[in-house]
DNA sequence: CTGAAAGCGCTTACAG
DNA sequence: CTGAAAGCGCTTACAG
């Protein structure tokens, strides 16, 4: 012990790692790391992998899956203990990525149909369902949505809107619906096209914060103000949402509680200890800023 | 090599990294990963990296140079063939670094005085000076310079701004300077003050664009308009610059460019390659967009 | 209880 | 040119 202090001795974990077969390495995938809500959830299992003593991969994928299947073997070849994935994907490359490692794999802030995969995310189908609702209150009658293809972001909270949207009572016919990218320029080119619409929404429903943030910016670049003209309600709650103009009402995630708890839950998994549930649902919250006014007709 | 192919083998990263002292694995050592300045940075230097089949680990220090020491610990602990390094230390607190570890260090997007360590980022200087001259072409006479207390967001862009106010002749008595963090809170704290001084200055420069942000939003909470009251040119040329209201006026950084530049230098430096020079400083541009307007008086 | 040996999965240098 | 041995820096199981 004398001696260890004295030379300043510190274990090779290279070494370690080679016999116990444990690197305390844990791998992120997500899309793209320098999105807003990824960068935060990055941020928040960071460090509460470095209280557990572990280190953290990151991986950018960039929407294709060859890459995401080539970024999993590289994962395994690195021996890291455990994934926490911040990407969806369809059941069938879901098991596909399942196959290529033999380590566990924790989904966060994302949910993948029929998985059976650890998930820790929110009920994205109900939050929506009370943003619909919200929208209603206001009295708006003419909606857009405007969702992703993926399942979280796209089918499930287009479920929740629309059967808010239906539960107030309105007319099918009247709800307008849009597919793109959950990213400004995804929020822009969206933002286009309901410009183009013959009778404009009075209320627009963004799937995220950066989609609804490069829409308005469209928005106010083409003379249509925010509320006053239209009202615009979006999901995440990033950090900058408070910081725009108008502020984002929006959907409240809690990512710091997300990635804490997808941390712990890895952990766990890597640990061989058993999980207590597979899925957890943290509570999200509908946070009422400036973006939504009552409709002027 | 059809008994590879037939059962797929790949061989172990960990037992390669023992044998070969090459693991790599490259470090990134950031205040905070979730800024979006060094979200955007750390993307970069994660595709770079990818392209050299490097992976990359990550890691908060939250502004703690205990914590820091900790992590460069640990990076030698594992191993990593090298650090980028995105966070200013004082000359003494560098040397304490390059002491901990054996492996190479280069600095992206920040310089340390006196250092000799390989360095990516821009001539902060001189392009606070065009910052600080482009104000005062505007006619703008009261001006106010918001900076960190570190070295390049802080001494240096201090030092060019001040330069660049005094070579068109502006009274010394009317510059006010302040000094705060690159953040959204920073901003609006320094936002606060600047309210609360007798006489209001027409352009204010701060040296990050979420300080400029948080502070735009502060002004226009208390009836401050942005530019028609007070102008506001910034520094980083974020993504996000482009999306707020109004668009920021900022000096653009090449993020792209400093990330991929850093991590090739890095991987020369791991190769043993020699260096064609030390410190590259790379182009940065004056971006004019809505945040300035000439001062009203 | 202490100390030497075996082994994790590779690569490299060397013997045949 | 091929194949067996040594060794990277640890940990664990076992002999003394």
């Amino acid at each position: 012990m004398n001696t260890i202090e004295k030379y300043d001795y510190r274990p090779n974990q290279v070494a370690r790692g080679l016999i116990n077969h444990k690197t305390r390495l844990i791998g992120i995938v997500t899309p793209k790391v320098s999105n807003a809500f990824h960068a935060e959830l990055i941020s928040q299992i960071e460090a509460e992998a470095d209280r557990a003593h572990y280190n953290v991969i990151i991986s950018n994928i960039l929407g294709n899956f060859e890459n995401e299947k080539k970024t999993f073997r590289i994962m395994k070849d690195r021996q890291v203990d455990g994934i926490i994935l911040l990407h969806e994907n369809t059941p069938d490359e879901m098991r596909e990525l399942e196959e290529i490692v033999d380590f566990p794999i924790v989904l966060a802030s994302v949910r993948v149909k029929d998985s059976l995969l650890p998930t820790v995310a929110i009920d994205d189908e109900r939050a929506a369902f009370e943003a619909a609702r919200y929208l209603c209150q206001l009295g708006h009658v003419r909606i857009a949505g405007v969702f992703s293809d993926s399942y979280s972001t796209g089918t499930l909270r287009r479920k929740g809107f629309l059967e808010g949207l239906q539960s107030w009572g309105i007319d099918r016919n009247s709800i307008s619906l849009y597919t793109t990218e959950c990213s400004f320029g995804g929020g822009i080119a969206v933002a286009t096209e309901i410009k183009n619409q013959k009778n404009l929404p009075t209320a627009v429903f963004f799937a995220s914060d950066e989609m609804a943030i490069g829409a308005i910016n469209y928005f106010q670049d083409h003379g249509i103000r925010v509320p006053e003209d239209i009202s615009v309600f979006s999901f995440d709650d990033i950090e900058l949402s408070g910081f725009v103009r108008p502020r984002l009402s929006t959907i409240h995630q809690p990512i710091q509680d997300i990635g804490r708890k997808a941390t712990d839950l890895l952990i766990k998994l890597i640990d061989e200890k058993p999980l207590s549930q597979r899925e957890f649902l943290l509570p999200h919250q509908v946070i009422v800023r400036d973006s939504c006014a009552n409709p002027r007709d």
